[in-house]
DNA sequence: GTCTATAGAATGATAGAC
DNA sequence: GTCTATCATTCTATAGAC
């Protein structure tokens, strides 16, 4: 009775309800402005926000919604109450559900849902760091998100272009936390002890995305690709070849050679490291000790 | 005259042969039993082994020479006298032969025609050395060697058998070249300075082989074929443990995070070495130099 | 009514296998 | 050469949010 003065002046409002509801039990997955075409096209004028309106009323403005409901109302009754279709789209929202829940921990944004884009690096991420670039295709990404593989292409233009957002993003979190390392330590070869540390333990930390930049150090991609990540790199290796660079050495010492030994042992971490062992302090104190013996 | 006695008793044996030799003219690409079972369907009695008999007497034996032959006689007389197709089938025999004896001077078996499973590794290694194993298809490897992509199969059994097959002779070679060379040293740390120096010679060397082996080592396969490759790898570590255990270390270093150190230090010249720059020696050197300055 | 994200189907290329 | 599978990508329609 309250709501009765916003209602049109004839009795068929009611009736369009009953059309509506209707609608969405036999054709869950028809949207607002099928609907109301269909509607409309019956005689009973209806526009499409206004279907909305009743969904919303009834808890049914999703296709998710309405194909719940109607599993719920008819429980293991008669045996084809969904089609595989219509479980399948089911399915994917809640994997989707699921995905966009538990990424939140690990992201940035803790707590709120983040944004698809985001899901979708950090899976790909996951991806290449586990298989690598060739052994990922888009559709394994878009099933880990629970979308269809041309989706993907909404948010990324391409798979290359994907890659490379994981690659820059790996690198600006990893160039990140060096730095933070390399502050906190008084003397040149603290410095460096800190940054080995800060190197091992992003390469084999459970963030995919500082992983899958530490393995493209030796991947092999191809040549278009490879010069795309090239920058990114750079930027990296100067912070190491300025912090060698302070070191009290004998002339004897080349520099470069070093700095290439020193990114070898550590980037071949990601080889043999397991869980279970040498921490990566342990593993860079090692390193110090055994690289510059003589250096405080 | 002289071989009058091995001819049938008829007359006709000039006929058939002309007929023999019409067929290899208008159906070059057709073996001896295709033709001899066309023959004997026009009522030329004749087996594949006659067939072949009369082609070796005019030097017509494979289907090269027919088209060769015939090429030769309507030398760019009339416009088709080769259809693409058969141009394509000789350019593609005389690129084999061309790598058949190319290859022969780089394999072991010099001088004489490699066995075509040979010639298969050397050019898998090539391709698989340039562009990995995702990279390389079992089709470029077959145009490589001249061959079709399924003639492949005939020698290996797959494409993954075949990259086993190019990782363990790979790390056949490289064992061999790094006991020779440490066999020569008369101290562990000259061994062990021996052995780095040809470790890393051996990866970066024109051989694809052992190039293919030494990626392979920070190389992510599929689980597995990983599986697969492990045991070539141990047998090598073996050699630079024991070689270590001869070090006379201090208490403090830790063994074998020691020859983790070396081992990443040397693969990671994959990555960066040129060849105008510092030679392996040299580079083995300064290893030396800054990670056991102290022994001798 | 308008806009964006997504579905779903289709395309052309290429892979390994035989 | 042929087979089948799968790849990255594109196209079109439309669901859902505002």
């Amino acid at each position: 009775m309250s709501r009765s003065d916003h209602q049109p002046p004839s009795g068929s409002e009611s009736d369009i309800e009953r059309h509506v509801l209707n609608y969405a039990r036999t054709h869950p997955e028809m949207g607002q402005a099928k609907v109301a075409e269909a509607l409309s096209a019956q005689g009973h004028e209806i526009s499409p926000s206004g279907v909305r309106y009743i969904w919303q009323r009834h808890q049914l403005e999703t296709t998710t919604k309405r194909l719940q409901a109607l599993a719920r109302h008819n429980p293991k009754g008669k045996s084809a109450v969904l089609s595989p279709r219509q479980t399948k789209v089911l399915e994917r929202a809640a994997a989707s559900r699921k995905i966009a829940r538990f990424s939140a921990v690990i992201g940035d944004d803790a707590g709120s849902e983040q944004e698809r884009s985001s899901l979708i690096l950090l899976a790909a991420a996951r991806l290449f760091a586990e298989r690598g670039y060739d052994g990922t295709s888009v559709r394994d990404i878009a099933e880990t998100v629970g979308l269809l593989p041309g989706s993907i292409y909404h948010h990324y233009p391409s798979k290359e272009d994907l890659f490379v957002s994981v690659h820059r993003e790996g690198f600006r979190q990893l160039t990140a936390l060096v730095d933070a390392a390399v502050a906190r330590g008084k003397t040149p070869r603290q410095r460096l002890e800190l940054l080995c540390a800060a190197h091992i333990d992003a390469l084999v930390a459970v963030n995919p995305i500082t992983t899958v930049a530490g393995k493209s150090l030796f991947g092999r991609h191809a040549p278009a690709l490879e010069k795309r990540l090239a920058s990114d790199r750079q930027r990296y290796e100067d912070i190491l070849r300025t912090l060698i660079a302070d070191l009290p050495l004998k002339r004897s010492i080349d520099q470069s050679l070093l700095r290439k030994f020193i990114l070898g042992a550590l980037n071949w971490t990601l080889v043999w490291y397991k869980p279970g062992g040498k921490s990566p302090g342990e593993i860079a104190a090692q390193l110090m000790a055994q690289l510059l013996p003589d250096t405080k």
